[in-house]
DNA sequence: AGCACGTATAATTTATAAATTATTGAGTCA
DNA sequence: TGACTCAATAATTTATAAATTATACGTGCT
């Protein structure tokens, strides 16, 4: 029958680069926030925005209510939206789950691991620690993000991984104002533990590259933790931003 | 504007509903997903829909962006959206997910409860096991999420809030399929174990609370795995109402 | 007939404009 | 002076209409 050659043309998955313009203001809004280009807090006004993206209100409110679906930014209704605020509790509480999460996705990663994936990783790994560009810093932390993301491409459970990407965009967040706000500290040699971490991982020693990433997380979290006092006070400093200045 | 309007918004479950348009749209539609009105797969038209809700294409689409942020439909650029396809693969995920992060909010909302939390439960429970109006099954399982929420609305980790609440949104609807396709196995007696949970968390053993909730789910789980044949062949019966018309 | 191409139709996507709602500020009365 | 009212303004929200894109169908060619 002709059905299948029609079935064979509108073969789903062949458009790989969705180009709707609401696709493409969720990423910048994405990146503006995650980079902190956006200030946690911040309003969002509409009308400044569309303009500033050359584009109409309405793909921009779509990106906005898909962010805050991802909780990137509040909607108050009626009121507007704004960056989500940060706190350090909030990082906390992203990096406990993380730590639960992300080496539990590990393990299944590596136990279906293929030669294709520790190339990736491998690459991954080299995009990391020898950045191409200029040393931007948002570019490393992307690159970070992508070398993590990597390790955990082969989970088989699509909701383990939709729920650690999830938590791996706010954790990026968090990373990035930590470092604005001076985060020197915490510097607990992560360049040695991801080294570590990709050894384990090429290796095929599944049980201690999960025990590396646990340790990894969980030492990311103290360092956070250690700048948390002046990450508040940038917090603080960028709050008087609000709406309403009443008494 | 329109004066039927009202009437119209006063469709059953949604007075006490302050807020947006997009608000309202995004609820209706959430529970017509969870309560199978809107089968998976089945496609979502922006004319059709918008005037069967009786509002515009803004705030319909705007619903749709949310709903897709959350996974509980899919959208193909340029090409509509769909209500997110089930698969017994992806019950099995979502259940193992919860069966790592309930008990763990659980733990945390028991350390900290208090009187009024106590008896929020207590009330959550007989909603759920004497259901006042008709013995209606969506209003059922509400309850039974609703129980669900209750136990765990203690506990101070917001993000793990979060994931839970949204993985007890897609569990709901697997729960509405499962029976739908006829899911009288996996009848475990789930009316002693909530009554169990309730007893164990009622009376502040937090341990024992923790291990009930584990094992409720588990067995719910196995439950779900029993229909998951049946269930397959439900999906696939639903699915051929499919994007393409027929040739 | 079978396949390709071009046109017509339908649906998504974006833009623009109207309307609802919140907020500000001045003016007024106690 | 202080609080309260009420218009003016700005922003969000919704509606409508235009444009972009995909899909279906008919037509002509090999």
């Amino acid at each position: 029958m002709a059905k299948d050659e029609a079935a064979l043309r509108s073969d789903p998955g062949d458009r790989v680069a969705p180009g709707t313009r609401a696709d493409w203001v969720d990423r910048r809004l994405r990146s503006a926030i995650l980079s902190g280009e956006l200030e946690p807090g911040e309003r969002l006004v509409a009308g400044p925005l569309a303009q500033r993206f050359a584009v109409s209100a309405t793909p921009l409110r779509e990106a906005i209510q898909r962010l805050a679906a991802r909780g990137l930014v509040e909607i108050e209704p009626q009121r507007g939206a704004r960056v989500a605020p940060a706190s350090p509790r909030d990082a906390e509480e992203i990096y406990e789950l993380r730590a639960l999460l992300d080496p539990r996705a590990l393990r299944d990663s590596l136990e279906h691991s293929d030669d294709a994936h520790r190339a990736a990783i491998e690459l991954a790994y080299e995009d990391m620690v020898r950045p191409k560009g200029g040393a931007d810093l948002v570019e490393l932390l992307d690159r970070h993000a992508a070398f993590h993301a990597t390790l955990l491409a082969r989970c088989r459970s699509r909701w383990l991984l939709r729920l650690t990407a999830l938590l791996a965009d706010h954790s990026q967040r968090y990373a990035m104002l930590a470092t604005l706000a001076g985060a020197q500290a915490g510097h607990h040699d992560t360049v040695a533990e991801h080294g570590a971490l990709r050894d384990a991982a090429l290796a095929g020693d599944v049980a201690r590259a999960v025990t590396l990433l646990r340790e990894h997380l969980e030492q990311t979290l103290a360092g956070l933790r250690a700048v948390a006092g002046r990450e508040v006070a940038v917090v603080r400093a960028a709050a008087p931003r609000d709406t309403r200045r009443r008494t």
